[in-house]
DNA sequence: TATTATTGTGTCAATGTAACACATATTTGT
DNA sequence: ACAAATATGTGTTACATTGACACAATAATA
């Protein structure tokens, strides 16, 4: 690996970024009826870590978070909306991420700066993102080994508050079900109804009555029926269904009523 | 005014605080049938300014948040809540901030180094808080020469983004209306149905049925209603209630719903 | 070709909502 | 002191929405 450049990447880290603020991102994904994260795996091969990392100094909050999405996923122009600031003063001293970055770096003196600067106290924006699982490429960062998906039911260990993180993040996206475009943003462009009552039921963790759940979600007046059908599924073949963009957003200004 | 002692203050803020990063807290109030939020006087004598300031080394965004409201309002255990970040590279550059400071403190030599750090770049987290209006005790801080409430409806000349920031509160605000307290914090212990009923209409910015709405409240079951009236009001005396905080808060757990 | 699992559509009772009427209490005006 | 005025307390009704369920249609499966 490319080490030297490495070191010249850290200090640049220091002089590029704002002091004492990061930001994490919570990248959901609907695949096979489970709702997934994207986390990247520490150099010590146990630990996991949110995507995330620092704002430039001429860089506004959300053009750095749609700069590291786009980092880790190759996508760009995704539903990705902050949620909240993590500001506790020992957020960053639990679940031994000093170690973990000492050991990593503990045979280049020239990081010592960077191991200072990153272990002092930091204030994350926590943003959350909703990808079409297929089209995401994960890419890992200088600072791990692997980027890949996690179910949300049975995460790894996380370093630092980054548990903490994706639950807040997980209560977020379920009290915003009825008011952002989450269906939209998570499903793939066509969709079948009984996939989108599976995202739904995943999300809010209960079973659904199919009939019930069918004429609600069609009086909304957000999907367009197309006249083909799935095939080669289980049985019966069902209609695909897609959003109709606009009038979905339209109605989210209002909420939907009372989604379950 | 002690101008010593105040740039003593000045120096202790840059060495005491964590760099870049701000607290601004929207103060609502409620008061003859209107929405209010308090606001600090510039010693420009024009323009006002939102509460706030910045976090301690060690401490946390929510002690930090509860210090800045109990400095200005004297209260304690108050609703209080962060809803949004502002990052923008500009905020900070926008409506004179830069002239007024520096015109501010003109005269002080010795306070170059503070105005340095203040209109460098900041990240300001956004809290907004509910207050019983009568309870409070405006204060204002050393940086401002008044602290007084202001109709939402009709704000003044506001530094910085901070009318930005207050839009963006009063929408959280509504958006919240079933899934936070927002009765409880706002109005008096014991208040009547109407001036309830005044609460929600001013909030939501429309008229409510009288008759549909005591129905709705009453059967949430988290009203009690007290054997006293309040007379020497309007002709008929209307009935006091209180709320039953236990009851509320767990009903806030799936939020109230549907409440126009 | 019959079976089976899944989807499409419909029904009905129970519940919740919007719109409205009338009686009652207290202040107001004379 | 009394009638008028106005706001509050309570109730009714038509209508819409919801939850629970039944049955027919379709395509894979055996």
């Amino acid at each position: 690996m490319a080490k030297d450049n490495e070191i010249i990447s850290l200090k640049n880290v220091i002089e590029d970024n704002l002091p004492s603020i990061s930001i994490d991102i919570a990248i959901f994904g609907f695949h096979e009826n489970h709702l997934r994260i994207l986390l990247l795996k520490n150099k010590d091969k146990e630990s996991w870590t949110l995507p995330g990392g620092f704002i430039g100094k001429e860089e506004s909050l959300e053009e750095a978070a749609n700069r590291l999405l786009f980092s880790r996923t190759g996508l760009n122009n995704i539903f990705l909306q902050q949620f909240h600031a993590f500001g506790d003063p020992e957020r960053t001293r639990i679940n031994k991420r000093a170690e973990l970055l000492k050991e990593q770096y503990a045979k280049d003196q020239y990081a010592q700066e960077f191991i200072e600067w990153v272990l002092g106290r930091f204030i994350t924006i926590g943003f959350y993102a909703l990808v079409e699982f297929t089209e995401v490429e994960p890419k890992h960062d200088i600072f791990t080994i692997e980027c890949r998906w996690h179910d949300v039911q049975d995460l790894p260990l996380l370093v630092s508050d980054h548990q903490s993180i994706i639950e807040t993040a997980l209560k977020t996206l379920r009290q915003q079900l009825n008011y952002q475009p989450i269906g939209l943003s998570l499903l793939p462009h066509e969709f079948t109804m009984p996939e989108l009552q599976r995202l739904y039921e995943t999300l809010l963790g209960k079973t659904l009555d199919r009939r019930n759940f069918q004429r609600k979600m069609l009086s909304y007046k957000i999907l367009e029926r197309l006249p083909t059908k799935r095939k080669g599924g289980a049985y019966k073949a069902p209609y695909l269904y897609r959003f109709d963009k606009e009038s979905y957003e339209e109605a989210l200004q209002n909420g939907l009523k009372d989604l379950w």
